[in-house]
DNA sequence: GAAATGATTTACCATTTGGTAAAAAGTCAA
DNA sequence: TTGACTTTTTACCAAATGGTAAATCATTTC
């Protein structure tokens, strides 16, 4: 079964004919290590579902360092879902990690299948709640040390570790590489 | 006007009917300063919205210290909203920072105004969305060092610094409240 | 395989933050 | 006002982390 179907499933009933409706809209996007899906300044114009690889939001601070906020990881939405529906620009960066195989919708499909298929609704926004809660309680807490971050994520994350730079990983835990360099001896 | 009656009108419309139907279904629940309005380890069972006060949501790590994860100021919806619809225990305390007012629904009345107002549904799944948003975004930024969070804390929540103990500021920010009170020292 | 490039580790020292303890300031009730 | 209690500040030293720089390791390209 189509991997965005089987997600969709887990928060609501679809029969086969609204299931074929959503295919028909649905269409396969391959990105490339570091190409964009979205980016900072300018309006999200779709939705995405990770279906293999990982995808990272990340923005700039105001020195100018690149700050990873969060990695996305297969079987999850993709997409700056606040303004991609208030159609204002993001303020952060949608990158592909490693080459990725999405399944995207153009927004005004996206819209219309809440009008077209009764209940869609209901199973679209808990798929967007789900995604903004795990990415606000599964993030690295702040009142641990750098180690203990570290641990959390690998508990969190095993299977990206090895998948991506060190560097995002640093960002991403608030230290600087060789900091993180540093835990990772020390761990051992 | 009913202070949530305005604050859904940002989301979406609502004629007079549907505006009664709304109140009628609302209660109002006061908070002494610590009470709790949901606790870890519960289902919550209503939801509320901030008239007067400030909530906090705070959990215990594993060692033991009480954590602050976000301030609640007037006008934002207060609810461990992906527990609430789920029926499973929060992870977490919401709390009354000070003295609070809230307005409340109970999760029968709640779910039933999606039955009965055509278009709430709509209206309150921008509204948690919204909620879950700023959770997401306001928070403390962790790749910045403790003075610069804190400054930035002062910026989000200008009217909170006077309002909530130093302790609950310094662990909101990943500090100890020795580092804040000298961090607050060498701003002056 | 060699060179070039990028990623990770190590080293050094300065700075920040934590942990413990105590002092000072503020709050509240009798 | 006093005394009990809580909150905030200060001090001291230890530990963690940052910044700069260089060395090592890995990957790609020719």
């Amino acid at each position: 079964m189509n991997p965005f179907i089987e997600y969709s499933l887990q928060f609501g009933l679809l029969n086969k004919q609204q299931i074929e409706l959503i295919e028909s809209k649905m269409a396969e996007l391959i990105l490339q290590k570091d190409q964009y899906f979205s980016q900072a300044g300018k309006i999200p114009l779709q939705v995405g579902f990770v279906v293999e690889g990982i995808m990272r939001g990340c923005y700039y601070n105001n020195r100018g360092e690149e700050i990873t906020r969060c990695f996305i990881p297969e079987n999850n939405l993709v997409v700056d879902y606040v303004n991609f529906e208030t159609n204002t620009a993001s303020s952060e960066y949608l990158q592909a990690e490693t080459n990725c195989e999405l399944i995207v919708f153009l927004k005004k499909d996206w819209e219309e299948l809440s009008q077209t298929i009764v209940g869609w609704d209901n199973i679209k926004n808990k798929m967007v709640q789900k995604c903004m809660y795990l990415k606000s309680r599964k993030g690295p807490v702040i009142s641990q040390d750098a180690t203990t971050r570290y641990l959390e994520f690998m508990e969190n994350y095993p299977t990206l570790v090895n998948r991506v730079p060190l560097a995002h990983i640093a960002s991403y835990l608030g230290v600087t590489q060789q900091s993180l360099s540093r835990i990772r001896k020390n761990i051992r």
